[in-house]
DNA sequence: GTCTATATTAGGATAGAC
DNA sequence: GTCTATCCTAATATAGAC
């Protein structure tokens, strides 16, 4: 029973986040690390047997928070229409929290799947009923009828790619101008919500 | 004048290609590039004076392959909603015979986006003649009004995400079929348009 | 728990023979 | 141009004192 919780673990994790996320797994440095939380690379091994352990941790973590229970939002009894912008506002708002994160997840589930998938399966995630609700509202005419899977990954395309190419946009639109930027990502939370109901309205 | 052109180069640039791509420069190993090239690493060096000067060479093409001359397309005489149409066809099949592409540029402008923005400036590419372009179809009312910026980064994320997030989609939604998962990113293409043209549609 | 010092291996790069 | 052998540094990991 710890009356007094120790914080250098947590010293480790926000500085290991911050490397991780920054420059992967691969590109990560234990000395970094060690650096960032002001103390040595021994006591990184100590806290953690090694690297690979910590940035499972650190890992693990950052897929809790890029995949939310969106599920929740959709099995309430809000209309169709206004749960999708919710669920757009929502994972907006999150990525302005964390833009790195898509770049973060997109490197890492295209280096080594494994700790990704064995994720999700411990979350139980599934899409099923994701899907199952699109399905019913296309089935009664409120949105457009198409293959459900393919609004999904209209959605989370829209939303997360423009921090994933956030460098790319910055420089070829903003350069220089960092205000300009978060000012544009911000406003891709109406922009996102105006297109998709455009592009789901029926026929 | 060289008449029988030397074909080490090429095995080493394909070899390099596929382990880079794969794994990105900070996850690459010449001792794998030399092993797939069925050579040795010093000859490596021999060719390329370092990792880094081979990661250039092979990363300058890859990002001439990810960024086609698209204004040629928009440059034409057809109609705006057919040029929309054109690119994204175009793109995609880009992206089908590339499906590695997105996710290593996304990595590599992350890491370091320095190379990219040169090559950038180099190639003198420029998005000002695109935004030009819907800026005069929206002044027509040919498309919805909007912030054309917008519009690019909705149709690249669109065409792009889903080759990224591969391997969540794989998994996610085709598990073990591979052959779903092709037939649903051939199906982009027509999904993509049409959701395009409902969103650009005019009020 | 935290440090210094050190072991160990991996990986990029070079020397030099052929 | 291509190889074998080797160098050298960087980076993960451990031993052991405090």
């Amino acid at each position: 029973m710890e009356i007094k919780k120790d914080n250098t673990e947590e010293k480790i994790i926000d500085a290991a986040t911050d490397v991780f996320v920054q420059k992967g797994m691969d590109g990560a440095r234990m000395q970094e690390i060690a650096d960032l939380a002001g103390i040595n690379k021994a006591l990184l091994h100590y806290y953690f047997r090694s690297k690979e352990k910590l940035f499972d941790a650190i890992f693990s973590k950052l897929v809790g928070i890029a995949f939310p229970r969106i599920g929740q939002i959709l099995q309430s009894d809000l209309p169709i229409l206004e749960k999708v912008e919710t669920v757009i506002d929502t994972y907006i708002d999150l990525l302005l929290k964390y833009p790195f994160l898509p770049a973060f997840i997109i490197k890492e589930m295209n280096r080594n799947a494994t700790p990704f998938f064995s994720f999700i399966e411990k979350k139980e995630f599934s899409i099923q009923p994701i899907l199952k609700i699109l399905q019913e509202a296309m089935d009664q005419d409120l949105i457009r009828k198409m293959r459900p899977e393919h609004l999904v990954v209209n959605v989370i395309g829209l939303c997360v790619f423009p921090f994933a190419a956030r460098p790319m946009i910055s420089h070829v639109a903003f350069p220089g101008d960092d205000k300009a930027l978060s000012q544009f990502l911000a406003e891709r939370k109406q922009e996102v919500k105006s297109f998709v109901l455009k592009g789901i309205q029926p026929e």
